[in-house]
DNA sequence: AATTCAGTCAACCGCAGCTAA
DNA sequence: GTTAGCTGCGGTTGACTGAAT
């Protein structure tokens, strides 16, 4: 009603972004900060849909996303989050703030379902029945244990994951600061068209919490920011004031905080709205969020979604596993 | 050297939830 | 209370690249 349409159809344009349009949106982004994205085609002139801004700003321009190579601790984690979330990619996204919903989906999808299909075809092998298709060839019985023994697996895994030792040990501390906010491991792939500017970016980003943007966010920006985004390498903190969280020059305290759940303060409270379930759920916690309480949401609403094959579970096999 | 194939990933599409008018 | 717009999310597509033939 009187608002003006998000974007027009036509006169939209599509496909890969040029190096001089990211420039202009990570300008305006310097100045008025993410989110009202509406505004962001209108002010830059930019020929592009608010939701291609968001999306490139969010999945690629953003400071303090690691691109390139995961590492085996971060594929664990996806291995596991997606075992225990589902494809809840933001969610899962929210556990690896240096990656992207979209990143992580992609790896998801190219990789960890390959590799997984190959170890699962594999270990199916081993239990040869031969006159039926390899699912129908293990008892029910034999399913449930390895069910089980997997969602243990999973759950140490990721309390394991979770735990700030391992988190300062393993792998992600690969995520100590790097010298850009943008990733230096940019596949080769990708170098040919684009690479080099996005370096110029990175560039442009390097002043950006010296000229923070304007403080007055929207709260779905600020949704955004904390939610979609999590990095908490966004210049805008809770309460819409900069953080010292500077072009992913912080990145580590910026994961300490995220594993803190230190993100969902609760100056967040106003932003719930727009929160996945999960995401509600932490931030009404507002301090680090037990694993038990993950699972049982996940149980309570895992039954009726997608987790049917929890449903095949007694309920006392449940109790007694977690 | 040319062609085909498979892998990767940025970007688009459509839907759902929420909010403003 | 209703309608329409905005945002976020997950699924999917298609362009691009390198490897294989």
């Amino acid at each position: 009603m009187g608002r003006p349409p998000c974007c027009d159809k036509e006169g939209v344009k599509k496909g890969p972004w040029t190096p001089e349009e990211d420039i202009l949106l990570v300008s305006f982004i310097q100045e008025h900060g993410p989110g009202n994205w509406r505004a962001v085609p209108t002010n830059t002139g930019l020929l592009r849909c608010s939701k291609s801004c968001r999306l490139r700003w969010t999945n690629y321009l953003r400071p303090g996303i690691r691109r390139g190579n995961f590492t085996d601790h971060e594929e664990k984690m996806i291995i596991h989050l997606q075992a225990l979330l589902g494809n809840r990619w933001a969610a899962i996204a929210s556990y690896l703030p240096q990656r992207t919903d979209n990143d992580i989906k992609n790896y998801w999808n190219t990789h960890l379902k390959k590799k997984l299909n190959k170890i699962q075809s594999g270990a199916e092998g081993h239990s040869k029945d031969g006159s039926s298709s390899p699912s129908q060839s293990i008892t029910r019985g034999q399913w449930e244990r390895r069910l089980q023994t997997d969602i243990h697996m999973a759950k140490q895994a990721l309390s394991e994951a979770l735990s700030p030792e391992k988190l300062s040990n393993s792998g992600l501390s690969e995520l100590k600061p790097s010298t850009g906010c943008l990733s230096n491991t940019k596949p080769a792939a990708q170098s040919s068209t684009y690479a080099s500017s996005t370096e110029n970016i990175a560039r442009l980003l390097k002043g950006w919490v010296r000229n923070s943007p304007k403080s007055a966010r929207s709260n779905s920006a600020i949704t955004q920011n904390s939610l979609n985004n999590m990095s908490g390498t966004d210049s805008v903190s809770s309460e819409g004031t900069p953080s010292k969280a500077n072009n992913g020059i912080e990145q580590s305290e910026t994961f300490e905080s995220l594993f803190g759940f230190e993100s969902f303060d609760s100056s967040h409270s106003d932003t719930s709205q727009s929160m996945s379930p999960e995401a509600s759920l932490f931030q009404d916690e507002s301090k680090p969020l037990p694993l038990s309480l993950l699972e049982n949401w996940l149980f309570d609403e895992g039954v009726s979604q997608g987790k049917e094959f929890l449903s095949d579970f007694s309920l006392d096999d449940n109790a007694n596993f977690f």
